[in-house]
DNA sequence: TAAGTGAAGATTGTCGACAGTAATCAATAA
DNA sequence: TTATTGATTACTGTCGACAATCTTCACTTA
């Protein structure tokens, strides 16, 4: 397993602390869903379900609200963050630079193993594909950037794209995403991994941003229906 | 004055709550190097400082934990994040990307006031230059990167732009930034005015990132010397 | 002298409580 | 019936206190 190691939950203990566990579970019930976007907190409600104190609460969701997952109205709480199309817009045009960057980095940088690894998770979503599962392909396609821009490199660069994709996840969660086209999706995927095997890193550079312009377009083509119903 | 205007320190109190106002505050202070790079940040002090207790302060340092300039280790302190070399060229990796993109923008959106302004603190930048006001200089090429930030018009853009830029100004504090040369840095920033000034999109955004570029370099011939020394 | 040990002090982690503010809803008046 | 007012309730903002942990430093011992 060539990609950084994921942290066992004892390790998480030991390091963080409890703010940053919280921070962690918050996260996942936001973006799971449970806490639906535009929903006000409850910091109490969030206290006794942690067992902890407001204070673990109040510190986890600062730093959230600092990932912009979260916005915050003084004395009348904290409120799950909701992403207009503009915004969205906003994302994918800063998306589109770094995901260009990702493709040259990893075609410049990646091992054989990681790009076999790559074309794992693509035979995947074609067998996602075939069952029309399109839930388990939206988490292999998300597995496949994380993947992507972890091969790429550089941490400062990882953590950039993943705080600008989650607040993009805040917009699929309303069940925009994709567009229903998920298998010409695909398409495109295998044409930047043949790039990165090719060590292309022009063309693999060139052919992740023109991905990221088309999820962009099928984005707006999805919100453009959801509009009309 | 066409930029977003500053906020007043009553917009501040009353919107913003104290957490946010303190997380301001020791911003300035590690910034403006009161707190050094890797000195432990004690959270009493601060707090019989500002005269809050220390929940605030614990609130903005996981605020300010989140955008990476502070770190935090359980049970022993959050200290002021230090930025290795290898850490300050990850963030110029996505900083060219992000500026050539910031070129192109501005050069399609800046109104002509933009850019009247933007040739204004040129002209500053050049007195400075002339009293070898390195300090002025310096406050006036953040200011010119900032103004052209804002230009660009996506504020997701502005702010994972300034994200990184201050993880670079960590790095700077320690007296390596611009390697002497900054009568080189205004001649570039002149070559991207005219391309704005042109309207030329992909000229401005290539000179934008090719500065970036530059400035990496400038980068790592100081800290060549720095560590001779 | 150097290494190890223990206590004392300082600092962080967490909690429960109280004050202040916003939201809710019933009662009243136009 | 609708708008307004006032009281009630719920929640956030802030604080001080205590427990847990780390650091420091004097002291002992080989």
């Amino acid at each position: 397993m060539a990609r950084a190691a994921a942290p066992t939950v004892l390790q998480l203990v030991q390091s963080n602390s409890l703010p940053a566990l919280v921070q962690i579970e918050i996260e996942q019930l936001i973006l799971g869903g449970e806490l639906a976007v535009g929903q006000r907190i409850n910091e109490s409600e969030l206290a006794s379900r942690f067992r902890t104190s407001r204070g673990p609460i109040r510190e986890a969701l600062r730093a959230l609200e600092e990932s912009r997952l979260v916005r915050s109205e003084k004395n009348r709480g904290v409120f799950v963050r909701e992403i207009s199309v503009t915004e969205a817009d906003e994302i994918y045009d800063v998306r589109e630079a770094l995901d260009q960057l990702i493709g040259q980095r990893v075609a410049e940088r990646a091992t054989p193993e990681q790009i076999r690894e790559l074309k794992a998770v693509l035979a995947e979503m074609d067998r996602a594909t075939a069952k029309q599962d399109i839930k388990c392909y939206h988490a292999l396609n998300l597995k496949f950037h994380d993947m992507l821009v972890e091969f790429a490199g550089n941490a400062r660069l990882a953590e950039s794209y993943r705080l600008l994709t989650k607040g993009l996840l805040l917009f699929r969660l309303r069940g925009l995403q994709d567009g229903g086209g998920f298998a010409v999706s695909n398409t495109e995927h295998k044409a930047v991994v043949d790039a990165l095997a090719a060590r292309d890193s022009t063309r693999a550079g060139r052919l992740l941003r023109q991905h990221a312009i088309e999820s962009r377009a099928r984005m707006h083509r999805a919100a453009a229906v959801a509009d009309t119903i």
